[in-house]
DNA sequence: GTGAAAGCGCTAACAG
DNA sequence: CTGTTAGCGCTTTCAC
């Protein structure tokens, strides 16, 4: 069934069945719905293949994310790809895992389905050496391109990021307030918004003069492996480094930190003082329930969609946008 | 840059180039490598919508899923993609909601955007009444319809299905086993995986004259709220109802219930015995340690993939697969 | 082994 | 207000 039968059955040209089937004006009533009629009868709906042949779009947009199970990545695709089918775009899903290549091919992959924008999930994709940006550079000649948490100072590439730095110098102040001086940093990304995190802790903790060789804790490990998390805690504190708070990157950590309390007897938050990222579910699974610091992500996304939707209807949008975060008190703080 | 382009450069017709392009045989060497050189010089790419228009279809599959943000349907989601662009497919995501109507128009949307296949991701897609299910029928006439843990009897339909019911009738009776007998199953959906867990349980319950009024507990709030799942056990509680063991039909349900044991003193596994179902990382997110079903995700994403791929080649493939589920023994049972 | 030409189904400019 | 027609860029017979 194509436009012609229908066209056909209707007793008009095929131009006037696509009038009426893309809302044209200048179209009688009376024809309008004979050729409603017929549409309807046979159930007919246009071919996308050829609209988008036609139009040269599909309205769809890509969303790469390294790992859609991640919690805090599938937050925001949920939250995104809700918004973009409320503006009529369907995502086309990237899972490309955190290796460079595979974003690459991935990205590649998208421009050539011909999406109408790409929309980079999460801060990992961008890279310490400026060549290693190249492929979002690239992209960015072709469509626009979104980063959700990250940014990078590109012709077409937009920004929509959390206040990281704040959140985190803010934060560790707070922790300081409450008396405690031992602090550690337990993080596990070197990404953008993971370099922003650091620096807002180890700017409030220098500006109090707090900060140690030990402060800085990486944990190189799988980003789900919570006892894993938790043994090299323990090992830690068998090294002699001494802490009575912790600040997670990651509510993920922040649990593993919950456990070590756990294990090694200690009292949340009266001998340990621990604080999360993302306040994600997990701040409530856990006992005593976690304090974290909420980055309001959805309206990240939110924002991040006017604001594609905007440049793709021809409008001059800001290329960075910065929202703050807050502080979410629970139970593991004083 | 288009097929013409390079034809006319290469000094070629349109036709050989598309030879080339898909790697047809019969071009001699000497010609394709004289094409292969244009087209890298200009970097060109066929133009993928043109490409789907004579092809009739742009490799592409259609992934629903109530809430890609759901621990559970994002873990499948993430492989579900990740094989599926293996074999040489993209995935289109629509996260549906659980109402019906909203689910019937993404079906809609997929099938007008002409994806090769859809896959539903969870079970809360079948619905008690048939004609409810009928929209998964009519989409299946047009394309072939996959069910993630779900069960439909139709043309065109294939199943991948954990046993939920011997899953959970296995845990039920090692539970009685361990000589508990007030247990109670708490659960909060009556999807198809739903029913077959519940069902499991209660066929061991009976078997050994334990079902109890009372066994059956259903949750009906917020699927991520797990205070309000707290709160319900303690209402239970106080109404006098009496359990020492709580089978729950998700980790976010069992996670609540030990939640509740912290709270009303009790301890685990001695003064409940607790068991949860997907084990996700949520299992090791608790203090004690989960105990929790595992029903083989990614070996039903890997079969699920594998069959739809035949499918699509036309073959014959298996219209309902069943894996069972193991039972993995953490500190929340004796 | 290669080229010419007929679609694929739709949109939009142009003519009436 | 409506119809005619020329693409959109590619695949695929059918000749040569």
């Amino acid at each position: 069934m194509t436009i012609y039968d229908i066209s056909e059955k209707a007793g008009v040209s095929i131009a006037t069945v696509s009038r009426v089937l893309n809302g044209s004006s200048n179209v009688s009533e009376k024809t309008k719905k004979k050729v409603l009629d017929v549409i309807n009868q046979y159930e007919y709906t246009p071919n996308a293949f050829a609209r988008g042949l036609g139009l040269n779009t599909m309205k769809t947009i890509g969303i790469m994310c390294a790992d859609s199970s991640d919690l805090y990545l599938a937050k925001a695709i949920y939250y995104i790809e809700q918004k973009l089918r409320a503006n009529g775009y369907d995502s086309i899903l990237c899972c490309t895992g955190y290796e460079l290549e595979t974003k690459m091919s991935s990205m590649n992959l998208l421009i050539t389905k011909k999406v109408d924008g790409i929309i980079l999930v999460g801060s990992n994709f961008i890279y310490e050496k400026e060549s290693d940006n190249k492929y979002i550079c690239d992209a960015a000649t072709q469509v626009p391109l979104m980063l959700l948490n990250a940014a990078l100072d590109a012709p077409n590439v937009y920004c929509v990021v959390s206040d990281d730095f704040t959140s985190m110098y803010d934060a560790t102040m707070e922790m300081i307030n409450a008396g405690l001086t031992d602090i550690l940093y337990y993080y596990n990304s070197y990404s953008y918004s993971g370099k922003r995190k650091l620096a807002g802790f180890k700017a409030a903790m220098e500006e109090k003069g707090l900060l140690k060789n030990h402060s800085l804790q990486y944990y190189g490990g799988s980003h789900e492996d919570i006892p894993a998390m938790t043994e090299h805690l323990k090992k830690l504190r068998q090294k002699g480094v001494p802490f009575k708070g912790i600040i997670a990157a990651d509510d993920t950590l922040a649990l593993a930190s919950i456990k070590y309390a756990k294990e090694m007897k200690l009292k949340v938050p009266e001998d340990l003082s621990i604080i999360g990222y993302n306040n994600s579910m997990l701040a409530h699974c856990c006992d005593p329930e976690l304090t974290s610091i909420d980055n309001k992500l959805e309206t990240l996304c939110q924002h991040l969609i006017t604001t594609l939707m905007g440049i793709l209807g021809g409008n001059e949008m800001p290329k960075k946008t910065i929202f703050s975060g807050e502080l979410i008190k629970r139970d593991t703080t004083l």
